[in-house]
DNA sequence: CACAATATAAATGTGTGCAATATTATTGCT
DNA sequence: AGCAATAATATTGCACACATTTATATTGTG
C-alpha cells in the first residue's frame, strides 16, 4: 500500500506513465554500466558505437570498415549525435576517420589495433552487469521479447516518422 | 528471417542487448511525445516536471507547491538537470520559484494560473499518443508491469547506487 | 557539358543528464 | 555565542540528442 496511485486511472499520473518508466529505466541501466564503462574509459552511447564496429569487424566486412551512415543506421542515431562521438573515440585511439576516395562525401571509420584488443575487456561487462543486478538472463527474456515487440512500432518514429 | 541474430548468443552482439532496446524504445517514445508536446511548448523532461505539479496541485498540498529537492525524487533526477528546467519554465510563465521565508534554503515551485490551465490541453497527450501508435490501453499492461518490476531492481541505481 | 537534384557529413544552437564543486542556510554541540 | 557538520540548491563543465543549416560531392537530365 506504498504507492496510493496503484488503482487510479488519471491518465496524467505520473505512476500511469509507461513512457516515463521506460525513460527512468533507460536512464538507470546507462548508470548502472557506468562504473563497467570507466574502466574502459568510455561512456554507454559510445560502447553502442564500439560494439556496432566490433560487430563488423566480425561479419569481416572488408576491412572492419563502417561508414558513419551506418552507424547512425544501426544506432537509430543522428550524425549531429554521432560525429563529435567518433571524433572522441578517435581522440582515444580507438578508432580511425577517413574520407572514401572514390566519394568523398562519406566518412569511413575503422578500428584501431587498441580499438580491437579493448573487445576482450568489453566481453565481461554484459555478464557482469547482471550479476550486480541479481539478474538471470534466462529471466530477461521476456522482458526482451517485450521491448522487442515494442521498438516495433516506436522505432519507424526515429526513421521518418511523424 | 530479416534479423540474422535472433539465434545467436554472442553478448556482445547489439541485437542481444535487452539495454540497447531499452535506449532505443525510450528515445523512440520521447520522439512519439515531441509533436504532441510541441503544441504546448513543453519538451518531454518539462512535460514531466509539470505532471509533477499537476499532481502535487490534485493532492491539494497547502498552496500546491513542490519543492526543488521533492521534484528531483520523483523523476530520479539531479538538481543539475532540474534547476535549469525548472527556469525555462519559469521564463516560459508556467510556473514560480520563490524560496522559502522559514527556511531560505529551500526553493518552492508553484504553478501559475497558465500552468494550471496548461493541464486540460495535457490530457488529451496520452491517449492521441497510443491512438497514434497504434496500441490499445490494455495491451500495455503487461508491458507496464515488467517494466515496473525491472525499474524495482534498477531505480535503486538513480538514488545512491554503487 | 551545364545545372538542378540528391546524398553524405559536418557545424551550430538549444536542451537535457550528470558529476563535482560552490554557495548559502540551518542545526547541533560545547 | 561560536563553530563544525549537515542540508538544499546553484553553478560549472562535459557529453549526449536532435533540429536546422551549411558544405561538399555525386548523379541525373536535357
Amino acid at each position: 500500500m506504498a504507492n496510493s496511485n496503484a488503482c487510479t486511472h488519471d491518465p496524467l499520473a505520473l505512476d500511469n506513465q509507461v513512457c516515463f518508466l521506460l525513460y527512468s529505466a533507460s536512464r538507470a541501466v546507462t548508470a548502472a554500466y557506468r562504473p563497467l564503462l570507466t574502466d574502459l574509459e568510455l561512456t554507454y552511447p559510445q560502447y553502442l558505437v564500439m560494439l556496432v564496429m566490433w560487430e563488423a569487424n566480425v561479419a569481416g566486412k572488408a576491412d572492419c570498415k563502417m561508414t558513419v551512415g551506418q552507424i547512425c543506421e544501426k544506432l537509430y542515431l543522428e550524425t549531429g549525435t554521432i560525429t563529435p562521438l567518433i571524433k572522441r573515440l578517435e581522440l582515444a585511439g580507438l578508432l580511425t576517420r577517413k574520407r572514401l576516395e572514390n566519394d568523398e562525401r562519406v566518412v569511413c571509420v575503422s578500428l584501431t589495433e587498441k580499438g580491437e584488443a579493448l573487445k576482450s575487456k568489453a566481453a565481461a561487462i554484459p555478464g557482469e552487469l547482471l550479476c550486480r543486478l541479481g539478474i538471470s538472463p534466462e529471466a530477461l527474456l521476456p522482458a526482451k521479447r517485450m521491448l522487442e515487440e515494442l521498438n516495433q512500432k516506436l522505432l519507424p518514429l526515429l526513421k521518418g516518422g511523424e
